[in-house]
DNA sequence: TGTACATCAGTGAACGCGCGTTCACTGATGTAC
DNA sequence: TGTACATCAGTGAACGCGCGTTCACTGATGTAC
């Protein structure tokens, strides 16, 4: 007889993550979910739930984090992936889209926890969404080209340029992820927009 | 003794659409809330509910409809409220900023619906934002302040423009309604926002 | 290394409750002639 | 204008079901000495 093995430690926690976002990304909203319904989805019995969460809000915050970290992969897939300088608004924003495609889930997830019912949700996305900004910031620092914007207004920029992408992950989300005409159109115009707020930059204050 | 007086045709109906929405002015989400919540709210019978809508989805969408009437006033107070042209966007965004203040639940409503369950009543929300845009292309263009862009870039433009106004209107759902300090704060980002993005269109292809 | 004990993570049964939905009923309002 | 009838909108009772949460239990894993 195969007796089932022991889940190693933090497994049943990780597949009750894996569960909700699982729902987020079929189209439920993450507000309507139950704790029944995750643990069902998760093949665990309802009480498990207890053991790692004390409620959804809990589980919420706890998907946040592991938010936090997959833009940090994204950043860094940026950083390390743009090779041509002339070209780093396409690139990025290629890069931002694919992630969000494949990572379909986290972004709806981020998208609903925006305007969600837990105000600490909300705030750590819009932290996370700060923290990206200000890491935009030291890059085009050092990239110098924006030399003359004084910090204020480069975070400011910053700021317009990371809501402008996360409104265009959300239309990314809204499309069958294989309609490739539809995403290509979403690129485009996302790196319009940032080319659009750039030329904004460039002739600030002058 | 006193006979409760007939209600009014409709009457109902709408005591249960501003339930809804009292319920999301309240920090509730929409894909959370249940029929017989929503009749307690209006202080009817759960029965009622089925006279007036098919399910919660069906309200959802008539409730599009009216935030729909709340932004074709938004616009129509702006357009004849903007006194001094060279203060057009600093009197728009307070105008807009202070419908938002006034119409909390609608516009709360509205960054929940766009990452919403129903796919219809985030279609819905979004094709309010593209009226939006398209009649403030309309006045760019009368106002000659665009001359040099062709259609689709000012189109562009303003889907930005949009976009930016009504990310930072959740900006304001996120502040207590009396937190005139922050609220200001606000008001001036987003100002400088839509300053950007027009310094952006007047040296766009030149 | 071995033993004793505490902690941890998963289980199944059970609870009371609020949910969505149906039904048959009621009386007011609208319509036809 | 009056009468007969259909439609509409609100009601209260009832249904079966899934929910969140509690409890006592179990066996594996970690810790102290």
């Amino acid at each position: 007889m195969a007796d089932k093995p022991r889940p190693k430690p933090g497994e049943t926690r990780e597949k009750l993550m894996e569960a909700a976002l699982a729902l987020v990304g079929k189209g439920r909203h993450f507000a309507s979910l139950g704790i029944r319904e995750v643990t069902r989805q998760a093949g665990v019995v309802p009480t498990s739930f207890y053991r790692h969460f004390r409620n959804m809000d809990d589980l919420g915050l706890q998907l946040v984090d592991e938010l936090g970290l997959v833009l940090r992969r994204m950043m860094r897939d940026a950083r390390s992936n743009v090779l041509q300088a002339d070209k780093l608004i396409d690139e990025s924003v290629g890069i931002f889209i694919s992630h969000a495609q494949n990572n379909r889930s986290y972004f709806t997830f981020m998208a609903q926890g925006l305007a969600g019912e837990s105000r600490a949700v909300q705030e750590g996305i819009r932290s996370e969404m700060r923290y990206f900004a200000s890491e935009l910031a030291n890059d085009l620092r050092r990239l110098r080209v924006v030399e003359h914007l004084n910090d204020a207004d480069l975070e400011m920029t910053c700021d317009l340029v990371v809501r402008s992408v996360a409104f265009s992950l959300t239309d990314v989300l809204g499309i069958a992820p294989d309609d490739d005409y539809q995403v290509d159109q979403v690129r485009k115009r996302t790196a319009r927009f940032l080319q659009l707020i750039f030329v904004g930059a460039a002739n600030w204050n002058r």
